[in-house]
DNA sequence: GCGACAG
DNA sequence: ATCTTGTCGC
């Protein structure tokens, strides 16, 4: 899977513009098609911050099993501001991405969707230059309120920001905290949060994301 | 003006 | 994000 992202922004204010161009090409109304293939992607740092591994693990959609998994690392060049994690993220990501064998149909972020304060995070940024469907799961709150949802695995409150629904706090376990899932671009959230739950088989976290999670850091360790 | 602030 | 194993609790 190919991506390409020439005049990467450098500065803040630069960043932030790109952010409210881009914006205007999210679409979160169409619902995500039969699909086969899902990519879980996530990035670790080293102690210092100075290099970042970007990994992402391929998916079958069906039985979950590993299909393919790639990763990059390289140094860090964007400071880590609040609300511009993708300018700091997306290179390594997006080399790991060139480097799979298997093309995911769906590509399931570690961090926000349209609930960003641009409507622009991360899973936004990625689905729109992929030109394909994604979501985001997020370990903690960032901007929107919900109610808190109820105790049961699949109880959900929507997440609201600016007066529209961003979102969803999801308990994907029972009795776990719960976690923010977003769409990106290309899926509905409602599709997001379902696919979220589905992931979600064993533990507070999507499979996708943990898997991803372990191989950032395993590839960062033999790097 | 004072906090909060994805990873 | 990162430093960090076993352990207490549901």
């Amino acid at each position: 899977m190919l991506i390409t992202h020439e005049k990467w922004p450098r500065t803040a204010q630069d960043a932030e513009a790109e952010q409210e161009r881009l914006a205007g090409s999210v679409d979160v109304s169409t619902p995500l098609a039969p699909f086969r293939y899902i990519a879980g992607l996530d990035v670790a740092y080293a102690i210092d911050s100075s290099r970042v591994a970007g990994a992402v693990v391929v998916l079958d959609a069906d039985t979950l099993a590993v299909e393919d998994m790639a990763t990059a690392v390289m140094d860090v060049e964007f400071p880590y501001v609040s609300g511009l994690l993708a300018f700091r993220e997306m290179p390594a990501l997006i080399t790991a991405l060139g480097r799979l064998s298997v093309d995911p149909d769906v590509l399931v972020c570690d961090g926000y969707g349209i609930a960003h304060p641009r409507r622009f995070g991360l899973a936004c940024h990625l689905g729109v230059l992929a030109g394909k469907p994604a979501m985001g799961v997020a370990k903690t709150a960032f901007v929107g309120q919900a109610a808190e949802p109820g105790i049961q695995r699949g109880e959900a409150a929507d997440l609201v920001h600016g007066g529209e629904v961003v979102g969803a706090v999801l308990r994907t376990q029972l009795s776990t905290k719960p976690v923010f899932v977003s769409p990106g671009h290309l899926i509905t959230a409602s599709d997001a949060t379902r696919l979220a739950l589905r992931l979600a088989t064993k533990y507070r976290l999507p499979e996708t994301t943990r898997l991803a999670d372990q191989l950032s850091r395993r590839a960062l360790a033999g790097a």
